[in-house]
DNA sequence: AAGCCAATTGAAAATCATTCTCATTTAATA
DNA sequence: TATTAAATGAGAATGATTTTCAATTGGCTT
């Protein structure tokens, strides 16, 4: 499976897959566009729609799979909702945070990373040793905003 | 229900509960008492087992529906794991993030707020209006670190 | 370009988590 | 203690996620 145009999010996700020795299989490169042309995060249904609109038929747990293996392979992130729902966002492995607009649900990423320089003396003080966080900012985006 | 001896974490829920106008049932308190003793996060399960261990039976609707309730009063803080579980840990409405530990799931607070001072420049210039964060360090505990 | 084979997929079943319904019980107040 | 709205329990219903396994396919090799 091989177009002419790719993007270069499909082009990056290929050449992860290529170099872990997993194959650039048609329904993985549909996840990637659908979700970096959407520009927000979406719910695994959508992504299923989507790529269902893309491929014809596809099985829902093809989704799940690549999802999760998305994740560990940094292509993917995932967000977690305050109502307790999961979306997912593209993502190229960069150290980036995300907004998500709580109404549109549309998700922003922003390259500073809060947590970077905090001073961790009380959580040090207490033994623990931080190996990775999850940061998220929740409120509206401008369009959003504009409409309320 | 009124026993004895009550944590001041009951008295605080009991408190809130009756400020709303709610009832403070044996479930209820119980599941305060539950969260509060472990001193880890719960999942939802642990939390019915540990309710079913000082009451009997009880239903698990209803502790679903205590925890949701609780999370809205601030009784009680929702954490979410990498593995997209759901764990709850008391709180006492204070703004607190936690530390979770990747091997015992314990949850550890540190009462700084790593986004509190943080510039909003690069968001702001998006147009996103920030309303709410959720921020939570993965990493090991003392315990653990030294286990391993 | 064709063949091989492990990796991947689809479909349905199985499992697990969460919510809903409604008859019964209970906490709070008078 | 009687009243009543709020809360509960039990199980059914729903929804999300995972598993299973036979069929298919991508990435080599020839």
């Amino acid at each position: 499976m091989m177009k002419d145009f790719e993007s270069t999010q499909e082009l990056y996700a290929r050449e992860v897959l290529r170099e872990k020795g997993l194959k650039s299989t048609a329904q993985r490169l549909a996840v990637v566009h659908v979700l970096h042309t959407s520009g927000k995060s979406l719910s695994v249904g959508e992504i299923h729609d989507g790529v269902k609109g893309m491929l014809g038929t596809t099985g829902l747990a093809t989704i799940y799979r690549t999802l999760e293996m998305f994740e560990e392979l940094g292509i993917v992130k995932r967000l977690h909702f305050p109502d307790g729902g999961r979306g997912y966002a593209f993502s190229q492995g960069e150290h980036v945070h995300h907004m998500v607009c709580v109404d549109c649900k549309g998700v922003f990423d922003f390259p500073e990373c809060p947590v970077e320089n905090f001073d961790y003396a009380s959580v040090e003080k207490q033994g623990f040793r931080v190996k990775d966080h999850f940061v998220q900012l929740f409120g509206q985006c401008v369009k959003c905003a504009e409409a309320a």
